[in-house]
DNA sequence: CTTCTTCTGGACTTGCTAGTCCATTTTTAG
DNA sequence: CTAAAAATGGACTAGCAAGTCCAGAAGAAG
């Protein structure tokens, strides 16, 4: 059993591991590095995850996957009106312009073996999650008209994720958030267009125009 | 200075290396598996990639990113019809479900560490690339009133790319190509739809249509 | 032929890191 | 109060992998 004691314990593991990854890279943080940072021991770590590192670094990831979501609220689950789908936009654009060249859930994922079944866990949530809150905000906009009726909404919010995702990783390749930016508002244009085709109900916005 | 045998033993190194890491990943590709793979020894190594691992690494790296375009050709270069789009679209999809879950150029890339200046120049040059070649396939279209002329065919081209990059990630994460067809039948969607907004040349797809 | 360079092989060193073990202190619970 | 359970600290081990070194074979050059 763990006492409040242990519980915050193995928090500030994760949390010093988390933390160190971000700084340092996952291959480059070992246990002897966590432990000095965060003021414990190799005791301590195997005692709380025994499954040694690589249940640590799960934990992390899962961490992780949550902060991603939680970096994109309140706008992702309330994605009801074209000026909530920018003020995302921007979150999701700031968001990984902070984080730069690192991102702590892609390398973890990468370290823990893409074919793990718990790592595919772990980023399976993190998607389908994702996936969900942008398909019932271009349901709500098909409600209201202002997204075409014929889009298919869950192909068009899986199509967002992937250039979300792809935007990310370029980002973190090159610096820059060109991409990242280009590919979101590309996203928005097509939603925004698809009701022009239908009924001029939509403000489209002059993002890709000339 | 190299005779021929020496390029062809270091030519064996990086093929024999991209094969080892394409079937078990970098982090568990030593340098003594590579030497037993091709025949060669630890003195070899250091003999031809006097920067070790590292130099080697980048070298593997290289020669994968020259794969990933080679595997869209003809199609890539050659994006004048709906048909080549197509079928580049296909071929993409095609590649990248053959690869599976492994993807040796994004996990070399990250152990080279995205910040490297080598390796962000290998990444810069396979997305430069890549990019390129669709937006001279779109600027191509445009000339034949095939694709709106208004669309900003540089942006436009760089979200396509961060679409498939991001459909690829999530393929490795998920082993399901679900996100990276529907991202790229969202694409062209996308293209073909902006061209029946000015006025009715295109044939457009029922990809994303309920 | 012979001399110099390049190529080849593998044994060896060095350093690091995951994981183990156990002794000690603190907390919980009856 | 006391005994059991949980938390803590750190020294120790084992194994692995990168990188070094050197001796000898093969090949080019004159």
């Amino acid at each position: 059993m763990l006492t409040a004691k242990g519980t915050a314990t193995r928090q500030r593991i994760i949390d010093g591991a988390a933390a160190e990854i971000r700084d340092r890279g996952v291959a480059a943080t070992t246990l002897d590095d966590v432990c000095g940072r965060t003021a414990t021991s190799k005791g301590h770590l195997f005692h709380y995850f025994p499954g040694g590192r690589e249940q640590l670094l799960l934990a992390v990831a899962d961490r992780e996957a949550w902060r991603v979501l939680e970096d994109q609220q309140p706008h992702l689950s309330r994605l009801t009106t074209w000026h909530a789908w920018q003020a995302w936009r921007d979150a999701v654009v700031h968001r990984y312009q902070q984080q730069g060249v690192h991102c702590p859930l892609g390398v973890l994922i990468t370290e823990l073996g893409r074919g793990t079944p718990a790592a595919q866990a772990v980023t399976g949530r993190l998607i389908g999650q994702w996936q969900d809150d942008l398909q019932a905000g271009i349901a709500s906009m098909q409600q209201r008209g202002q997204i075409a009726g014929e889009l298919n909404a869950e192909r068009t919010a899986a199509a967002i994720v992937a250039a979300v995702q792809g935007g990310v990783t370029i980002l973190m390749s090159t610096g820059s958030s060109a991409h990242l930016e280009a590919t979101l508002d590309t996203a928005l244009l097509f939603l925004k267009s698809s009701a022009l085709d239908a009924g001029p109900d939509a403000t489209p916005s002059e993002g890709n125009r000339k």
